[in-house]
DNA sequence: TGACTCATGTCAGGATTCTGACATAGGTTG
DNA sequence: CAACCTATGTCAGAATCCTGACATGAGTCA
């Protein structure tokens, strides 16, 4: 179908490549999760209370990288199911901090193994020193695309 | 807000940093393509379409990573627009060979140079050396990710 | 030839996510 | 202190995308 012959420069960009990845992460993650009646920001929403304990709803949607609206509709199934804990009141200023239920803790180990088996097989056939090359490369990627994203392109940043 | 002061193992995740990655790339291009009054997938069916012309809905929907019940609408959508063209009846089974117009490809020229400079931004910092090994370090997350995806894990594979 | 399998285009319905908006809490600055 | 700004939680509506389904065309194989 349609002679793919012409073989264009769209596999040597690194931004096609970054989304190609990027979708065939998110496509294996959903695959093994999906068993388990989870998906992918459910499961992230999970991992990452595990990690901090604590966050509130609105850092928790920037650490899974989806709105604060989306987050805090997913906390309320969460919550209603019995996974996650907010305070009826914000000890200070507006945030609920948010906890995992040991039933929540459990819930989240099944889908913790599934998906590291996902991260060793996409690691699979990579040396050490390319998995730590990818981190550093990976993070310059983040660091050079917010620095622009809002305004001044190569500017010293001030405070934080 | 909340100490970070944690510092658990997230950041070492090459799963996290991928993600985190492209959804910062994602950001970025949505920023300056949305005054062209142009989505991501806007433009990366004109991309397509532009690198190997002909392409069907099928086929640009697996190249953009969507569905292809998405790809038709927004097909649908540029035909009315007059950005490209689809034969009314297919040549040969059922695929219809899509064409950029004219207008198209001026719509696509303006996109390409913002698309562009976001890509330039990203790689800004990185070395020659390490854009060629983070091609080949993409390529094989995708391959790996793609290989176990579909039933064997860690079998040969039989004919690609 | 006929049955089977696969890919494609398309329609309809539903699920997910986002955009817009509002009220409130806390810090900052005059 | 008062005005301002930022961040947060939450509600409502809209946009986006996907899942399910159907009919059709082409290739395969007995």
């Amino acid at each position: 179908m349609s002679q793919n012959g012409v073989g264009v420069d769209l596999e040597t960009s690194l931004g096609y490549l970054l989304k190609e990845a990027s979708s065939a992460l998110r496509a294996a993650m959903e695959a093994v999760l999906r068993p388990l009646g989870m998906s992918v920001t459910h499961y992230s929403c999970l991992e990452l209370l595990a990690q901090r304990p604590g966050l509130s709803n609105s850092e928790l949607a920037r650490g899974a990288f989806v709105t604060r609206q989306t987050m805090n509709v997913l906390l309320q199934n969460l919550e209603r199911e019995g996974y996650v804990t907010r305070p009826a009141e914000a000890p200070v200023g507006k945030a609920l901090p948010t906890r995992l239920t040991p039933s929540g803790r459990r819930s989240l180990e099944e889908a913790t193994v599934a998906v590291r088996s996902v991260e060793l097989r996409m690691l699979a056939g990579m040396t050490e020193t390319e998995r730590s090359a990818a981190l550093r490369i990976l993070r310059s990627m983040v660091h050079s695309l917010r620095d622009g994203s809002d305004g001044a392109p190569l500017q010293e940043r001030r405070k934080a």
